[in-house]
DNA sequence: CAAATATTTCGATATATATCTAACCGTCAA
DNA sequence: TTGACGGTTAGATATATATCGAAATATTTG
């Protein structure tokens, strides 16, 4: 993971809204919500919602997925765990007297990927 | 953790140098690094330093030690593994057909916290 | 005490971002 | 097609922050 997708992905979590949607995402699982249902649930008007996922959805955080006209969007595990693993690499490589356990995140086991292709959706346009 | 708690960290780290400061500290151990010599590693004045180490250290990633005229800082594992544990809560409890792996970060094994560690890191470049 | 070194604080400026209202685009149902 | 709903984009404003140079504080040394 290179430094700048790190940081995009620190900033886009560091800010009330988008965290508590991130969490929210993580609790529901690859099937995710509807961008309206997040909103209601923390509380943003759509404007404001949209634009966060939008971060949170270009710092590789969360995918999106066209559901006629709903969008799902579902948190992105993949991601957390290489951001984890950034964070914590060579953790006390400098302390010879030290050794760290393995960085492992939060990772749906046996997750039905196919949730995932986002770009799958309808012919748009006519 | 609180949501303030972890906004604040995830603050603190979304921002290269003092993400670039961070994992320094991380692989430095319990040990730490004096702070001038943690300005020589990023590259940076000490005055900008000093703000980003007061930053991450106000959002308890990282800890500091006088000794003499050096100011040691050193990663507060811990607060890593908190912050960590916070994002990952409830992983996907509302999708009954997954269960998570826990989550676990770097963490010095045994680690000698007080310990003489500190002394090794002594350089004074003059 | 005074000088030197290590670090922090201060004041100022430039840039980024969070939020709002209003308007726009895409999908569904008569 | 029209109308309604879900979601996104645009423009504007207010606030926060990253950086710098210079001055201030603290600790060791002469």
């Amino acid at each position: 993971m290179k430094t700048e997708s790190a940081v995009a992905a620190l900033a886009a979590l560091a800010q009330d809204t988008r965290l508590a949607v991130y969490r929210l995402l993580v609790q529901q699982g690859p099937s995710g919500m509807a961008a309206g249902e997040i909103a209601a649930a923390v509380q943003t008007s759509p404007a404001t919602l949209s634009i966060h996922l939008k971060e949170l959805s270009h710092a590789g955080l969360v995918s999106s997925r066209q559901d006629g006209r709903f969008v799902f969007y579902a948190a992105n595990f993949d991601a957390m765990n290489a951001l984890i693993a950034y964070l914590t690499e060579n953790c006390c490589a400098a302390d010879c007297g030290s050794s760290c356990a393995p960085a492992v995140a939060c990772k749906p086991v046996g997750a039905q990927r196919g949730a995932r292709a986002a770009g799958k959706a309808r012919r748009t346009r006519t």
